[in-house]
DNA sequence: AAAAAAG
């Protein structure tokens, strides 16, 4: 379906337009004339899936009649994590380039001071994280009365981080006679519950099944041992010829250290993690999006929603411990239809969590490198690798010309010649000597349970 | 077991 066919105005077209985009997704089809008519929404989408624009596009054009009132927002976004509330925000200033609405971003770790300012001249739309908004709320700065649109995005997501009474105490603030779209990847049943209990007659479009498998992203498991996880991440970024890639920790510890230990080994990594200020964040994930680094480290802080385009490769350092934020975490490639590979280092304790995520998803991941065991030290099999020199050079256009320009060649998806490669182009690795080269962990030799 | 979010 074309944005054209949806009934928005033209000023809006224009801006979905000029970024690029002429057809909506499927969430966005569904949700965006709903919307309009005034109808309350469940809408049960992945992120990836254009969610963000399905409840911005139209609420732009809602919000273009009217004024603001001091202190009195005209209509409220909730997003669990500060990223994406800076995230929607940021849809909102693309797509509202031709429309006079005035917005605030209420997240914590930055200065109350100007959300303060911008609240009293008042706003069409505010976006917030619950802390800071029910922080704000409490010091007088807001008046929900006037606030008759309510988005709540990432609903589960709200609910693992026990926002949930915090939703339902803002929810009592605004005017009954409100219009409430409610987004989430799944619909536990507190979740439900909440959407009977706050959302009246609501139209449910769910447009991917929750936890189903995105086929654009290949996804593998790589058997290691605890103290192998760095000799072996490091295999994998070089065999894989990493482009763009986010590596998932369980721990912020994990997380720095890691991150520390890839720019010690000469790779341009950053990371992201939730002990850090807010302005690092940002600045670290600028970065990324820049370019500048293309190996982000992360904690679960950057596991949902974050959208960064032309991120080629997710490694899970660490299995995850709940499945869902598996899904949450692999999906942040393979986005808007572009291709990624996703692999996930396993460790004999991981069985469980292992398990848990095949049951899950309903898909036995299959080990990189083929069946059974890993492949030994790679002496041998001269044979297998790289049977042209000028793979390097045979880059592929690739759909970011941004970040082609600052990177080397984009790992290229459909090679045929895709081999386990372990320690592919370990012969012309002559990097310095930190720990990473050293001979071939036993951990190869590891058995894991049936 | 951790991480996230108010400070």
């Amino acid at each position: 379906m074309k944005f054209a066919d949806i009934g928005l105005s033209d000023e809006l077209l224009r801006a979905i337009d000029e970024s690029g985009y002429a057809e909506a997704t499927p969430i966005q089809a569904g949700v965006i004339p709903s919307v309009l008519m005034m109808r309350d929404i469940i809408g049960i989408a992945q992120t990836g899936t254009g969610k963000t624009a399905s409840f911005v596009l139209p609420m732009i054009d809602i919000l273009a009649h009217g004024r603001a009132r001091a202190r009195m927002p005209r209509s409220l976004i909730l997003a669990p994590t500060r990223e994406l509330a800076a995230q929607v925000a940021e849809n909102f200033e693309k797509y509202g380039k031709y429309h006079k609405l005035s917005m605030a971003l209420l997240i914590g770790g930055v200065q109350m001071g100007d959300q303060v300012k911008a609240l009293e001249k008042g706003v069409d739309v505010l976006i917030a994280t619950p802390g800071r908004l029910m922080d704000l709320f409490e010091r007088g700065k807001i008046l929900l009365t006037g606030c008759n649109l309510l988005v709540i995005d990432e609903a589960d997501r709200m609910l693992d981080m026990g926002f949930i009474p915090d939703i339902e105490n803002i929810c009592t603030k605004l005017p009954a006679n409100r219009q409430t779209l409610l987004f989430s990847a799944t619909m536990p049943p507190p979740i439900k519950k909440l959407a009977d209990k706050f959302l009246s007659n609501p139209k449910t479009i769910e447009v991917a099944r929750p936890a189903s498998r995105n086929e654009n992203i290949e996804q593998f498991l790589v058997k290691t041992a605890e103290r192998g996880k760095r000799d072996t991440l490091r295999g994998l970024i070089e065999s894989e010829k990493v482009h763009t890639a986010i590596v998932f920790c369980n721990r912020k510890t994990t997380v720095r250290e890691l991150a520390k230990a890839l720019q010690r080994a000469g790779y341009k990594a950053g990371e992201i993690q939730g002990d850090m200020d807010q302005s690092s964040r940002t600045a670290e994930l600028d970065r990324f999006k820049a370019g500048t680094i293309n190996i982000l480290v992360a904690s679960d802080v950057a596991a949902r929603g974050l959208d960064v385009k032309g991120v080629s490769h997710v490694f899970n350092f660490d299995a995850p411990w709940h499945p869902d934020d598996y899904v949450h975490r692999i999906g942040r490639t393979g986005r808007a239809g572009a291709k990624g590979r996703a692999f996930t280092l396993v460790t004999p304790s991981d069985d469980e969590a292992i398990d848990n995520i095949q049951k899950l998803t309903g898909y036995k991941i299959p080990v990189h490198g083929g069946g059974g065991a890993p492949q030994p030290v790679a002496e041998g099999e001269p044979d297998e690798r790289e049977p042209r020199r000028g793979r390097r050079s045979s880059a592929k256009a690739t759909k970011e010309p941004k970040r082609a320009a600052e990177t080397p060649a984009k790992a290229p998806q459909k090679d045929a010649d895709r081999k386990p490669a372990p320690r592919a182009r370990r012969d012309e690795d002559d990097g310095p000597d930190d720990g990473w080269n050293g001979p071939m962990p036993d951990f190869l030799s590891v058995g894991f349970g049936s």
